[in-house]
Order: structure tokens, then sequence, then C-alpha cells
DNA sequence: TTAAACCTTTACGTAACGTTAATGTCAAGC
DNA sequence: GCTTGACATTAACGTTACGTAAAGGTTTAA
């Protein structure tokens, strides 16, 4: 079956203008151009466009979605589950907020007390949104995109608390990684116990653990430069010192 | 209890930057400006921000926020009520995403045939925004907020099948307004028909259907050019014809 | 005193389209 | 064949809601 543009963009719920765009952008290419000039989209097409708008709405950036469909370890079917992962997590958020509107709705009648921070509760999307990128985007690259997929819907479903777990053991890494850098041993009890850490806060992300993994994500933190930049804040050279330590660590 | 920028932003889980843009657009001011210079909020503007969080994460433009929360008519016990059958009616979309997405995975392994129409089910949320951006914001404009609101999360809980009887209903009234018209009589039986699919067609946005609401909204068409242009692309003259039927259909 | 954290304003840039204009193509009706 | 409306194209400017960076002032703790 094939389709003209507003007869995608129609059952898509899309518009025009957008399938012109994603065309443009290399996101979404016709099957074929008709001689009149005219786009004309397949079945190919259309399964494509639906895990973008999947994609979409979980509020991953175009140029992300480009990236994963175009790799050549892109698994449809893990796809797949990996949007139903996150888009069950997406519902619980939205549970969140639902609550949050009921006791809002109970407070201003004077039935129960809310303290301000209870009354954000659910709205920490963008929070979560900017810790991933920062975090998880680097990681995305490096990694097939089932297990991103994977991490993303996992940390889409912490709830608040979790996520202040998370920054603790963030500030608390990063304590212990500055100590054991001053003491300059990358082997010693306190570099160990930095990458005891790390593995801990990487499990927030990834589902499935693994030597080699981390391995090669310390060799990420050395090699680029955004990395560098972001354990460097803490001492200058600290970068190459965390490798150092779980080259240690993951033997 | 009061809070410097940065706490507040905290707390909500957004930046201080959409503080500040929040503050220069005028949605958003602080209690008062410290004798340093510093935006110091208060209760006031934490209720205010939940507010504007909760019409944002209903994807309403913070133009229409603005509006909503200056007005003087605003009642924010309605506005939570509203919040709360708004984000209902998103889980019900998302609980049909979710369907879409199990579907789609037992599509893919062969267990039941799917079609392309399916595979977008859900993902109506553009042409939803758009439909109610054209006919509802004009509405807004004219009538409580908290009536609109509520138009705006029953219209939002709509299927993709009741949308498509809205378009079909769409086309019906427009062509029996066009015969009536070509006929030249207001009062005449087709004319009166159209007045009744009219009536039937704002109750897919008005919880509450009045006659006084109706002849008033009967007349914006004449008065604004927007909805002018809108019936006058039937047939020129065709506003004034309707507003002229009205006032007998609601006599 | 110093340094880091926090605050301000200003200003440029961005993502993902929406809107408009100009023009070509197709199909149905006269 | 002509006309008209619907559908298609490309190009280009505009929009919304911030993100980012720069420059500089204020506060706090060591």
């Amino acid at each position: 079956m094939e389709y003209t543009i507003s007869r995608l963009a129609e059952i898509a719920g899309i518009s025009t203008r957008t399938l012109r765009y994603y065309d443009e952008f290399g996101l979404l290419s016709p099957a074929r151009i008709s001689s009149n000039g005219y786009r004309i989209y397949s079945q190919k097409e259309v399964d494509r466009l639906q895990q973008i708008l999947f994609y979409r709405e979980l509020g991953v950036p175009l140029d992300e979605i480009k990236k994963i469909l175009s790799s050549k370890d892109f698994d449809r079917q893990a796809a797949l589950e990996s949007h139903l992962s996150a888009l069950r997590a997406k519902r619980k958020q939205l549970d969140l907020l639902i609550s949050n509107v009921e006791k809002t709705i109970k407070a201003s009648r004077g039935e129960i007390i809310m303290s301000d921070q209870e009354k954000f509760e659910g709205f920490i999307q963008k929070l979560i949104d900017d810790n991933e990128r920062k975090y998880g985007e680097e990681a995305r690259e490096k990694y097939s995109n089932e297990s991103v997929d994977r991490s993303y819907a996992k940390l889409k479903s912490m709830s608040k608390e979790q996520y202040e777990e998370l920054e603790k053991l963030t500030a608390e890494l990063n304590e212990t990684l500055k100590a054991a850098f001053e003491q300059g041993d990358p082997g010693s009890e306190l570099a160990q116990k930095a990458c005891e850490l790390h593995k801990k806060w990487l499990c927030y992300f990834w589902d499935d653990y693994s030597k080699e993994a981390h391995i090669g994500l310390a060799q990420m933190y050395v090699d680029d430069p955004r990395f560098t930049a972001y354990y460097d804040k803490i001492a200058a050279g600290c970068a190459e010192f965390l490798r150092d330590a779980l080259l240690i660590y993951c033997k």
C-alpha cells in the first residue's frame, strides 16, 4: 500500500510540513519520488514513522531518533519492548501528577497539609531529562541502543526519592574520587572505593553491568573532552586517574 | 516561607532561566525584589507556579496560561478540578499508546494483523490540539475559563472514533448550511436543521449548552473576521445567514 | 582576604516545526 | 478544451520556550 504525503500525514495525525521536515532532515525519506515529483511512502515508511512517533512521544530529540534508527544494530522488536517499558514509566509519572492534583485539591479545602515540595511531585521531568542527557547521551553513542533504551526507561521510572539518592551518591563519588586523587595511588583502598561507588552510580543507568563496559566507559572519559572536562572539574587529571583506578578495579 | 530563585527552581524541578523567563513574560513575578536586587518568591508564587506547571504539562501555551491565571474570574479550585479531569484524559490517551505498542509487538510476531491506521492509535494529540485551537480558543476568550477548561478536558478525552464522528458532523453541517443559504430563508426547515446540527456540533465542546451562549457565539461569527472568514468560505454572507438562522432557532 | 556559590542582565542560538508565498499537477465538471 | 479546487512542490521567514554564555555584583564560609 502506498501513500501520498497528505494521506500518510492524516493517518499518523501529523502535518505534511512535519513529513517534509523529516525528509529534509534525513529522518524519514519517502519510498520513491513519482514522475510528477510527489513523495510516495510505503509500508516500510509507515512502520518507521510509527517508531519515530513513539520516540517523539517519549521526548527523544529528533537527531537522536535519527541516530538510533540508522544504527545497523537497530532491532525493531527490542525497540518496541523499550517503548512499552518507557510508556509504562511515563504513566507512572502521570499517576504521580494525578495524585498530586488530588492532594492539592484536598489541601486547598484544608483537609490535609501539603509541603511546597509535595506540590511539585511528578514535575521532575526536566530534571530527569537533563540528567539523562548529560550522562546517558554519551553512553548511548557507545553502546547498543537496546541497552540504552532500557536504561532510559529505568531512569524515567525513578521516583523523586531515588533521584535524590542518586544525587547523594554522585556527591559522595566525587568527594571520594577527589580524596583518592589527592593520595595519588589508583590502587589505594580509597580509589577502589571510588570505583565501587562509580559502579553503583552506573547501575542507576545500566540494567546489565559488565566489567568490559565499565572499562570502555572509563576510557571514554579520557578520550572524550566533554567527559574529561566533567571529571577534571574535580581536579585536573582526575579523569585519567579514574580510568587507571578502574583498570585495576575491573581486573 | 520565602525562596530565592534557585531554591524555588530546585523544588519545582525547573531551571532558573525558566523562572526569569516567566518573570520577564509577566507570567510569574517574584513577591518582591530584595535590597541586593534578588528575586524573592513566597507562598502565593509557589501555588501559582504549581498551576503554571499543571497547565504546561497539559500542553497549554504560556500566553494562554497567562490569560487564564490573570483573569479576574480565575478560580483555583475549579482549575484544580479541571487539571484532574485533563490529566485523567491524558492518561487515557497514554493507555491507548501502551495498547498500541502491545498490539504492534504482537503484530511483529505475526500473532495479529494490524492496519496502518491502528499503528497510529493514540498519536492524535496534534490533531486534537489543532482542532481545539481553531475552535476552542475563540470560545475561551468569550466564556469563563472554568467552562472552557472543562471543554478542553472533554475534547482531550475523545477517542479517534468520536473525532471522526465530529469530522462527519462538521461536513454535514457545512453542506446543510450551504444548501439552506442557497434557499435564502433563515427560517426555513433546512436552515433550522443546520442550527440543530450546529448545536450538536457545539456540544462536542460545551458541557453546558445554553441558548444565550449560542446566540452570543453566532454574533461573534459575524463580529470576528476570523470566524466570518471560516463560514464565508462556504459562501459569502454565510456567517450572517447562520447568525440570522440561530436568532430564530434560539427564540 | 579569597574563592566559591549565588544573583543579576543581556544577548545570541536552538529545536521543531507553523505559516505564507509562488508555482506545478491532477481530476472532475461544464 | 477550459476552469476550478484539491493536492503537490520548494523556499523562506517566524514562533515558542527556553539553553547557553558572558560580564559583573553579592553573599558566605574558610
